[in-house]
DNA sequence: ATAAAAGTTCAAGTCGACTTGAAGTCAAGC
DNA sequence: GCTTGACTTCAAGTCGACTTGAACTTTTAT
């Protein structure tokens, strides 16, 4: 497949399919002339690094998962993002139920509806996030 | 409170308390010279933010949803904000779900998997992500 | 054979969400 | 009353993930 192709059935613009294979996240088996030849299954390894952006995983993190060095599977790494994902799941879903609960509630604003608090609180189990520079912060 | 304790109880810097100032996330209700005062309250609601960020809003979502202008509260926004998130939960889910039978499938390869690819195809009922500049193009 | 369409590289630009730096202002303890 | 440290503003910088633009090369359709 030539690089328009695999744009169209991906919704991905020509630009990031180049911007991936630098990156290393996808690879093209050699060139028509100039042109990038891609095969066929590039498209799956599209809907996987699609849906691991969606999810919220950074390129490096998908690089890191999904393009093992030789045949070495990282299979601890993957078992660490599944838990994270998880703990992520647990803080969408109290915010799906706060937000729905809040679209029907009558109070006159959200931090004074005790349920809606609750919901969040859900969430709070592991609670506020940690600035950027907490481990060079640390060391001093 | 000033900054600092705010900046302490909500674990984030006093920069990033000035920036959410400044872009209406969260208000002081006065000074002491020129330092900010902040009521206590607005640590859950730092606490709200935060949860947000961490389930993929935009900081700009986040003042939509929760910044109401008046006593006006746009349930329908909050519904369908919910729904994203539905589907993204769904997603989540399904990658969750690959990962942790990934990291214990013996197959040489993600994609050699027909388990890890239906658990994924699962999320592709929405499938691929659009270009952003995919209403600008069409008007063509 | 030639011109348009599609592809290429590489550098620079953009956007959101902050962070950092310089230069100045206060308030509190000594 | 003066220093010191916590705060202030405002401009500029950073980072990830792309996008855009300019200058160039190659198909491909006529």
């Amino acid at each position: 497949m030539d690089i328009a192709e695999v744009a169209k059935v991906s919704g991905l613009p020509a630009s990031t399919l180049r911007f991936y294979e630098e990156k290393g996240l996808i690879k093209s088996y050699g060139r028509n002339g100039l042109r990038r030849l891609f095969s066929p299954n590039v498209v799956e390894r599209l809907a996987l690094i699609s849906l691991g952006r969606n999810v919220g995983f950074s390129l490096e993190e998908i690089y890191e998962m999904f393009t093992p060095d030789g045949p070495v599977i990282n299979r601890e790494l993957l078992s660490t993002k599944a838990s994270e994902l998880d703990k992520k799941i647990t803080e969408l879903t109290a915010m799906r139920d706060g937000l729905r609960h809040a679209a029907v509630c009558q109070a006159p604003n959200h931090f004074e509806c005790p349920k809606f608090l609750r919901l969040l609180s859900i969430a709070g189990k592991n609670r506020l996030r940690q600035p950027n520079s907490l481990k060079a912060k640390n060391l001093k």
